[in-house]
DNA sequence: CGCGGCTTTGATGTTCATCAAGTAAAGTGG
DNA sequence: CCACTTTACTTGATGAACATCAAAGCCGCG
């Protein structure tokens, strides 16, 4: 009972692909083919691990469609997070290129699907395509420029500071509408600004008195954009 | 009454420098005598300013030797120090390849000598030049992963954590001894773990009294290792 | 319906920022 | 070279911010 697509097999629909103009411009349609008999596009439901820190890396990695979180497990077993991001933003790992195994594990916040070409397929394209190359290596610095960047926001702020800016990085950055269902749980949050989760619950209730936020469970809903701001500005 | 050098004219020297091993491999002699011209090399004494966020990227920016702080600075005027780093671990900026615009600043915390080479020309030798690309790519991703992962190793840590974690930095990664001058202020240390100056300071007091250091002015010696080890870890 | 995990709130103590005052050190001008 | 100014450093006292612990409510799932 599938539905019919444009793309039957699924198979080669690459020379479409809106990601063609992000990561993978520049390539002629024999490259363009070339990818799409090498990559493979998987699926990932909500909550499945991607990879895990300390696989071996073998594909360049791409979000096609989804929310995903990047972050790390320390040896008490709890987890920090890196970064929560969309598709058009979020290029493969930042380490594929200079290491041979994944530092940060990657998880699916929604379900989500990844588009996997081998490494050294990438490699070849680089060597042969300075164009690519050029645009390829534009896309990863801005990755890794918006990991920097939130790390940096986050380390300056303090506790409702912080809870401010990622309630306005979801708004903003991630879904684009004042009102949306939280990807994570609050013990998540608390992992991706370093604090504790139930002073991440307590600013959410203070948020909710104040009247700028409305919530029910993982529903959130912004009525005080303004206050939101100046919170995130002066925390 | 200069000091004769093997390189009178200190031109075309790139021949043997120790850095066409890191970023500039897999040049033919050719590519490296046009990086030798069009190449410029800039003293900043101590304290002096490379480049400011705001500036417009003209060059790709190479330390050869010396310290660096990349850092911003926000609206009330205090720094926010991002990495404090040495040659070879160092290549420009993380963002030159993605915006036209510094985004953060750049200042020699010892005197520095900075090797700065034409974008356009860098940008020339990546479309030209595949293995050359690869390579770049490599030190590029490793420079913004290093800058990664210190922001996640002083966000996860309490105060006494992150003092211990930047001094075992200064002594394991800059200056690679036990004892060392700090090439920064306390004020400075306190801007880079986004701690007030006061506590940097006290706990400096508190390792100096537990003989955990020993630190006279800006000269620092390690003096319990294994201590200093395990604050770093619990912290 | 019962169990376990997430959420919420309160109470308590620790950690940290801030303010203030004093000391040392380092630059500045005569 | 000394007096002066400025800047960095140091310590204590105080209150605010935050972590931790504990108990209770909620919700989904078997």
């Amino acid at each position: 009972m599938a539905t019919m697509t444009e793309t039957p097999k699924n198979k080669c629909n690459c020379i479409s692909c809106e990601l063609r103009n992000v990561a993978f411009t520049n390539l002629n349609e024999k490259d363009i083919s070339r990818i799409c008999e090498a990559r493979e596009e998987r699926h990932y439901a909500r909550g499945e691990i991607i990879h895990r820190e300390g696989d071996a890396i073998h594909d360049f990695k791409y979000l096609k469609h989804g929310l995903v979180k990047l972050y790390r497990v320390n040896s008490d077993g709890d987890e920090q997070i890196i970064t929560i991001t969309r598709p058009l933003e979020f290029v493969s790992n930042t380490n594929v290129f200079h290491e041979t195994h994944y530092r940060y594990s990657l998880s699916a916040l929604e379900d989500s699907d990844v588009c996997c070409i081998r490494l050294d397929l990438i490699r070849e394209l680089i060597e042969e395509n300075g164009k690519f190359a050029l645009n390829l290596i534009s896309v990863l610095s801005r990755t890794s420029q918006n990991i920097i960047a939130i790390g940096l926001e986050i380390r300056q702020r303090n506790l409702a500071g912080r809870i401010a800016y990622v309630l306005l990085y979801f708004a903003n950055e991630i879904f684009r509408s004042m009102i949306f269902d939280l990807p994570v749980s609050r013990k998540e949050i608390a992992d991706f600004i370093s604090m504790s989760p139930a002073n991440v619950i307590r600013t959410f209730s203070d948020f909710r008195r104040d009247g700028i936020i409305r919530s029910n469970g993982r529903t959130i809903e912004i009525t005080d954009m303004k206050k939101l701001e100046v919170i995130s500005r002066r925390g």
